[in-house]
DNA sequence: CGAAACGTTGATATCCTTCAACATGAGTGG
DNA sequence: CCACTCATGTTGAAGGATATCAACGTTTCG
């Protein structure tokens, strides 16, 4: 199924940059395929030589590295409108893997054809470094995170950070949206182990901070658990731009 | 004191791309200033609006992020060749801060400058996303191991990548290379207490992989180090392109 | 129904932090 | 030149946060 770029949900949500109808064309026509994918699927590989660019169009991804033992890092999450494998493709080869966490779609950008649409058109150079830029600065937040907070703070500046970004995608209703995490994703995303994760989830849940049900969950009390989280007063900007 | 791009020493070591003469034209075009700063001056402060972009041309500096209540995470290291404040030139204002290791020689990129350079040469806007991508990966790394590493691993690991990127840059000679962070900037960068920090670095020491005099370190081990580390296979391209 | 993935809970071990004290060296003013 | 301070590094002791181990519960799904 193909889907034109024209009619796309998530340029019609008003969250993106406005581009002229020349640039659609553009990007249209760069455009090769539209992806479906199952939950668990490995988008790249880590490894992968050459891999392709995608934009999410729907679903949830993860980006994470491996240990020569097998401990697994997360560091990151994705959700709609966030662009995968970038900096693999900026590389020989991708020195991390993407996996898909729900059932996602994708847009493939072959990454030929986007550098010499470049070429053509600077301004969406500077929309991609945008993009590429945003998904650094989750990952420098994750990493202070897990380098200077405790497990609590941990957990609940993860929880705010994907309820905010949800909340921008229209994701949220009544403080409520998809969490499709396992306490195995939350784990490795925050470098803790599964048991302690589980049980400081559970402190959280008794203080009353959220609830879960069946792969959603619902933030009682925001405010507080912003506090617990020690979120940072700036925020990293929610608009992608493509 | 004015260099010229022509002059530059980093372009001449032979790292870097080979740019036209054209284009190197117009990157001296933009170079507005040569500025020297003294260890510990703030390049870059958190919640600056509007930032430059710099080249680190000599020197060594590091970007952090501040807790509320003060508790800091060093997210990177940058070396000479390294850009500084890109992803800040992206968005209103800064998310993190950029202080000089050492006394550092910066040269400054205005930023409008530099986006208006990019229409009229899209390769230089392909080369500054290669190092914005680069500069996440270093993020991605450190990130994999303050979540995963052991306190003993995660020093090894830093010092061999340090030890690596110094070496690229012919900053080593016999495994010896000027090492200008003091324990606290390795607690700092790597979520770790000072003491603790410490105690990691003697016990590495006892065991013969390292020494340190005034300021410099000598990797008398270099491939037991890396075993420690638990180092990846696969590493981050060294090559900066500008 | 059975298996596999996911979640929960208690007990124990350990890594790492915190606290406290002291050592060393560089810089500064008296 | 000495006393002083400040930044940095070192070391031991004690406590706490988190990991590991083990067992069991729950849900999902073929």
């Amino acid at each position: 199924m193909q889907v034109s770029c024209h009619e796309c949900k998530l340029r019609a949500s008003n969250l993106f940059k406005r581009v002229t109808a020349e640039e659609l064309a553009s990007i249209q026509q760069i455009k090769s395929e539209h992806l479906k994918m199952p939950a668990g699927a490995e988008i790249i590989r880590i490894g992968d030589e050459a891999p392709e660019i995608y934009t999410l169009y729907a679903g949830w991804a993860f980006r994470y590295k491996m240990l020569p033992d097998g401990r697994r890092q997360i560091l990151a999450f994705m959700l709609p409108g966030d662009l995968l494998g970038l900096q693999a493709a900026m590389f020989d080869a991708a020195l991390f893997g993407i996996e898909a966490l729900t059932d996602v779609q994708l847009c493939v950008l072959p990454r030929k054809k986007l550098w010499t649409l470049f070429d053509k058109m600077p301004g969406l150079a500077f929309d991609v470094a945008w993009l590429g830029a945003r998904s650094e600065s989750f990952v420098d937040e994750n990493l202070t995170s897990v380098g200077r907070r405790t497990a609590a703070e941990r957990v609940a500046a993860l929880i705010v950070t994907l309820y905010k970004r949800a909340k921008v995608l229209d994701m949220v209703e009544n403080d409520m949206f998809a969490f499709p995490l396992t306490q195995q994703h939350i784990a490795d995303a925050l470098g803790l182990s599964l048991v302690h994760t589980n049980k400081t989830l559970a402190r959280l849940k008794r203080m009353g901070m959220f609830k879960q049900h069946n792969g959603s969950m619902t933030l009682t009390n925001p405010r507080v658990l912003e506090r617990v989280a020690q979120h940072f007063d700036d925020e990293v900007p929610m608009r992608p731009l493509i």
